[in-house]
Formats: C-alpha cells, sequence, structure tokens
DNA sequence: AGGCTTATGTGCGGTAACGTACAGACCTGA
DNA sequence: TCAGGTCTGTACGTTACCGCACATAAGCCT
C-alpha cells in the first residue's frame, strides 16, 4: 500500500502517466483540511484544484431555506474543482470536508496546462468525471426511492471506501445534512444498524463493526456507484487485495 | 429563429466554430426520434451520439424493480451520448425519447476524431457537460425536498424550454414515470396546476397556457439550472427575444 | 352502435418521514 | 465538582406520499 502522506496515495496521482507526475510534484502542496471547513463555496472561483489524501470532502448543495443534501462524495479516488477544467470556472456546490485529513492542492492554472498539451491527465480527469456523474445520478435515484435506513447504509459504506480504517468521526446531526434527512431519523437508522450489530458509535464515532452486514441492507445504490467507478477507474493494484 | 429542419436548430452545433461545423455536416444523419424510443440501453455500446433538434431525450435510471426516474432531460439546447467522449464508453443509464421529434446523429468515432484534435468541440461539449451536471445535482436536491406539484411543475418548464410550441404530448403515467412518483400523484398535482388555469390537458395532450403562472410556483431547483445552463453556453442571439 | 383499450379522477387505509419538544448521557473546562 | 455545551434517545401529532381498488370518460376499431 502507497504511503499515507504520499501525494500518490490518491489514485488520480497514483495512475497518472508517470511523466506527468514528475512535472506536476513540484507544485502539489500538502495542506491540511480540518473537519468542516468549506473548501468552496457555491457560485465562488477556482483558484486550486484538491486531490484528496486521507480526509473525504462532500460536494453539497444549500438551499435557499438553509435544507441541505449531499450530491457526492470525493476521497483519495478523486478530485475537487471538476468544475474548473470542464470549462466552467465556478463551482454550482459546496465543498465541505467530512472527514478531516490531508489533501495535495495544485494551482488551477498548472492544472489547466497540463489538462490542455497532454492527454494521459485529459483522459483520467475525463473519466473522473464520468464516475463522479454515476454517482451524483444514482444520489437522485437514491433520494427518491430509498429508505432513510438504506441510504445510511450507503453513506457509510461510499465513506467507507475512502477512509484507511473502519472509524469515522462524525455526528448524527451532519450525517442528517449529507442525507437531506432528519437528525432523529439518522438516529433511528443508526440505532436498528447498532442494534444489529453492524457498527458501533458514540458521540461522533462511528465504527463499522460488520461490513458485510451493511452491504446486506444497503440499496442497489452503492454497488452500481462503486462498480461503475471500478470500470472507469480501475483501483491501484496494491489494493485489490482489500477487495 | 434557426430553421426547425437544420441541424443547426441544435445550439451546440450552432454555436460550433463555422469550420468545425463544415467538417461534421456532410456526415450529420437527420433521423426520426419517435415518442418512446429507447435510444439507449443501461450498459450499451455508444455507436453514434444525437443531436436532438424538435425532440426531448429524458435520461433514465430503472432500478431492479422496475421503479424508474429521470435524471436530466436533453433536448435542442445539448447532445446524448455524452459518456462517449468522457471515456466511459457505456452509458449508465437509459436515454428515452419523451417529446418525438427530430435530432441529427453522428458516429462516435467521427465526433471523438473532431473532440480529440479540435479545441471548439472539446471546450464546447465539456461544458455542456458541466450544465448536464447542475441538471442532475439539482435532480437530486429537489428529490428529496420538493413536493410532487413543485416537481411537476419543474418538469413542464424543463420540457417547455425544449420545446418549439406551448403543447406536449404526455400522458401522467408517463410524467410519473420520469417522476419516479405515482400516478395518482401527478394527476392530483396536474389537477391543482388544471384549476388554477395554469395548463390544459387531455388524454396526453399538456397545453400550457401560463408560463408565469408556472414560474411562480415552481421551486428554486428550475432557476438554478436555467442559470447555469445559460450563463455556461448562452443561448443563440435570436432566441434571446422570447426569454 | 357496441365493445375494447387507454387515460383520468377519487377515495381509503397504511406508512415513512417531518416538526417539535424534551430528557438523558456524555464530555470539557472552570 | 459543578456548569454548560454537545450528542443522542424517545415520544407524539401531522403531513405527504404510497398502494390499491374502482369509477368515469374519452378515443379507437369493427
Amino acid at each position: 500500500m502507497t504511503d499515507l502522506d504520499s501525494p500518490q496515495y490518491n489514485h488520480l496521482l497514483k495512475v497518472l502517466p508517470e511523466a506527468e507526475y514528475e512535472r506536476l510534484l513540484p507544485h502539489l502542496e500538502r495542506v491540511e483540511m480540518p473537519l468542516g471547513e468549506v473548501i468552496y463555496e457555491s457560485g465562488g472561483e477556482l483558484r486550486y484544484v484538491y486531490f484528496p489524501t486521507t480526509c473525504i470532502v462532500s460536494l453539497l448543495y444549500v438551499m435557499e431555506n438553509g435544507a441541505s443534501a449531499e450530491i457526492a462524495v470525493v476521497g483519495n479516488d478523486g478530485i475537487i474543482g471538476v468544475a474548473l477544467f470542464m470549462g466552467g470556472g465556478s463551482m454550482p456546490n459546496r465543498a465541505v470536508v467530512q472527514s478531516a485529513g490531508h489533501a495535495f492542492r495544485l494551482r488551477g492554472q498548472l492544472l489547466m496546462q497540463e489538462f490542455n498539451r497532454y492527454e494521459g491527465m485529459l483522459h483520467l480527469l475525463l473519466r473522473y468525471t464520468q464516475a463522479l456523474i454515476t454517482q451524483m445520478a444514482q444520489t437522485a435515484v437514491c433520494n427518491r426511492h430509498h429508505s432513510v435506513d438504506q441510504q445510511l447504509c450507503r453513506w457509510l459504506l461510499l465513506s467507507l471506501d475512502r477512509l484507511p480504517s473502519n472509524e469515522l468521526t462524525m455526528t448524527q446531526e451532519l450525517i442528517a445534512n449529507m442525507l437531506g434527512v432528519r437528525r432523529e431519523g439518522v438516529t433511528e437508522a443508526a440505532g436498528k444498524l447498532q442494534h444489529a450489530g453492524l457498527i458501533h458509535y458514540s458521540r461522533g464515532k462511528i465504527t463499522v463493526l460488520d461490513r458485510p452486514g451493511l452491504e446486506a441492507r444497503v440499496c442497489e445504490c452503492y454497488q452500481v456507484v462503486r462498480a461503475e467507478s471500478d470500470r472507469l477507474l480501475p483501483p491501484p493494484e496494491d489494493e485489490l487485495i482489500a477487495l
């Protein structure tokens, strides 16, 4: 397994052709990503893009009345700031650190140079964006058709996939914001999972005890997203054992 | 206003640089798009991309149990087959003709040549994809937080924006499939709108009588999608009067 | 005209999630 | 050790939507 502190703990940086990675390396700046930090505000300018390594970032949409919903989640499998190379200039949603850790950031201009000049970066980023689109679409479907219980399982598994351990720091209140449901709804759903022995949590720490158990309860949405991501961006070989 | 039968009735083809459009023109094949036709099946291969002119195509996700939900809608503002140039190869969802009409199709290989060789096409398509992403994200939020009434307004307005007339051929049953709700729910919501004098419908024909009235009832989601689309891809000048 | 199909309207009980309110548990720091 | 904040558990009435069942109505074919 790649070192947790290396930029290559991020999958995109890892699978980038050697030459392109070497060019970027001197410009990658390791930054702390504390819980709750807002990386981008909706409509804000895109100075930097971020390659998460040990953190997880949520793409949130916040509505006029303050209600919110998570649209997608990005960890060491991806990049924050897709709108930059898509040509949008600004993000249409907010990006918030959902799980503290680190990321490597890169000036937008530098990424664009690489994106415009060399095929490797372009194709890689576009493939990742395609996976991100799948995740968003699946979120829409899940919001419509599945219960809070199922969505909680999906959310836990998606987070787990992006973390080195089986423990996450996250209050039920925050999870509720992500899922766009009431805090009490999460309490109830989480209570069931705890009762079934699948997780253990206390005051903002959730430990997953039985991952297969979660997978048995989750709706199809999780597997769809997972399968499409794996198809588009095969995980680094040294992680295949963990599957 | 551009001729309904011209490829340039499609906005993307219209704003494409002259030289690139000329190159594509001989390869654009006008095809009939009958109501209900499945353009792509989920997971299918992408032989052609489609530039709708007078038709509307829905991107649908169909679940294991048969329930469905519309993720986005594409008309003369866009292109069907984004996954091709994103590198996915296959679509993760189904594309169905939601309103009959015509489109121009192009072999995937030809689009890719243009995409890889000339900047105009690449940047244009990426910007459109960014708008599509916004639409998907907003669909996810709308599914979570808004009532069937509001969603119906949004859906009608999005469809209306992509049609030359104010009449659409669409049963309540089909609308229900798109929104992922019960047919009876649509009946009720549509009844309210009809009662308020905003629309008139009978047996699969819906006529919008009072567009501003719909806009007054719709949730913020519609305007967000509309604004972002206009920002990323300004509509052709000869349509600006209609705003 | 008559019968079939398809589209729409309506009503009723069931349920999942909501809004609100509050109580207990735990953690931290004075 | 006590106070105050944060996190979690629980309870209750309300609402929106669901699932089903059935009635009505409009078009279509022979």
